[in-house]
DNA sequence: CCGTGTGAACCGCTTCACAGCG
DNA sequence: CGCTGTGAAGCGGTTCACACGG
């Protein structure tokens, strides 16, 4: 048990949540750091380190129960109560996001959407009727919306995150392609597959050794008695 | 002038090629690390930091050349000559990518496309023929794609992702949800918005002071006779 | 002087190594 | 004994602070 959870382990527990659902509806119903680490792609030590921030669920020899570990995982995130989303923009990508099964679960409900086409305004998408994005203010406020995606063209991106933040929304995903203010008690979170794409480019010119993103050949083997 | 790279440093060179341009177009000819920073939402020693590490652009006193750096910045990215692309999976999530403007740019060219549903082979996407994605391994090495995108579902995923692996390609947008495998000499970008969505939730939750987004109240103001 | 380039200090996360519980 | 939980060491990346060039 620790103070303070380094930003990077919250970021991993949704993997860690995936995983174990999964386990869990396969029925297993106990494993242990090396094997999870396996699945994760990561060394048992790290997975071990990761835990220990929230307490100590593991038994020595035995490993983590997993539908125990799911659901301290699932509260620790404040999974399992439904979160209200807000859509704005509705593109091509923004539909797209909307209609794509598996975005908006069972954790995380779309309760308004955005644009200001007139166009498209009055019209509905995922269930909810389009509205004009000069309402976005009052009606977040109203709704008790608490996260918001933004999928506005570039240019009005800034402006649109700022209504946001003035609404009083402290999460957001950002799809748009700007390097956006926020204060910084609001998350931010970006979604920019070209900047993925051309950062790749890097290594795909050089043909380099990659960035370790490998497992194998590290420690851990060592148990008791090693030969060395 | 440094040795090895650090990958953030990789990862943030797109952002600075974005932001250069965008400086360019508008006719801004010099530019500082102070301004830079500002808009990258970094510190100027940052900048210097990551800059160095390729050489030196900047002329003391004056800040950097606008255009040369980002020549320099698109050059060690190696942009500025086309890549080829593949999509596999063409639900809607896969036409969105496509059809959505300035993700398939000068810089990456669509080549081949690849589904496994015959409702959709043979029709177009993209200005390409969809093809059964039986056929990707021989296509991808005909002409020579470097890069893979794929869209498919999760259960498929890693399937599709071996595959690629075999066909030679050494760079992959995944945006299936799962723990993918890949040989540590490819590199494999995940995109998984429902996993930044259920990360951001742990924030909100217990509202926290945010993991320093902030660049606000640095040093770096301290530059010759300061009172402390 | 102003602002870059950079070794050195610092900081946070990862990995190690082992104490200790079942 | 096996495997967790955890201080301590190690490492990569950021920030500092200053030498030096225009």
């Amino acid at each position: 048990m620790k103070e303070q959870v380094p930003d990077v382990v919250i970021q991993r527990l949704p993997m860690y949540a995936h995983i174990l659902r999964a386990l869990k509806e396969v029925g297993v119903e106990s494993i242990g750091s090396r094997e999870l680490g396996a699945m994760l792609r990561t060394t048992p030590a790290q997975i071990r380190k990761d835990l220990s921030y929230f307490g100590k669920f593991g038994k020595q020899g035995m490993g983590y129960d997993v539908s125990q570990l799911y659901e301290e995982v699932t509260r620790v995130l404040g999974l399992g109560r439904p979160w209200s989303l807000a859509l704005i923009g509705t593109g091509r990508l923004g539909r797209a996001l909307i209609e794509h099964k598996g975005f908006v679960d069972e954790d995380f409900r779309l309760v308004a959407v955005f644009d200001k086409s007139h166009r498209r305004i009055g019209k509905k998408l995922g269930g909810v009727v389009i509205q004009d994005v000069a309402e976005l203010e009052q009606t977040i406020k109203e709704r008790g919306i608490e996260i918001c995606i933004v999928a506005v063209p570039p240019a009005e991106a800034q402006r649109v995150i700022d209504a946001v933040v003035r609404a009083g929304v402290k999460a957001m995903l950002n799809y748009a392609p700007i390097v956006a203010r926020v204060p910084k008690n609001v998350q931010l979170r970006q979604i920019t597959p070209l900047h993925a794409l051309q950062s790749m480019t890097y290594y795909l010119k050089s043909e380099y050794p990659a960035p370790s993103t490998s497992i194998e050949g590290r420690k851990e083997k060592k148990t008791r008695g090693q030969i060395n």
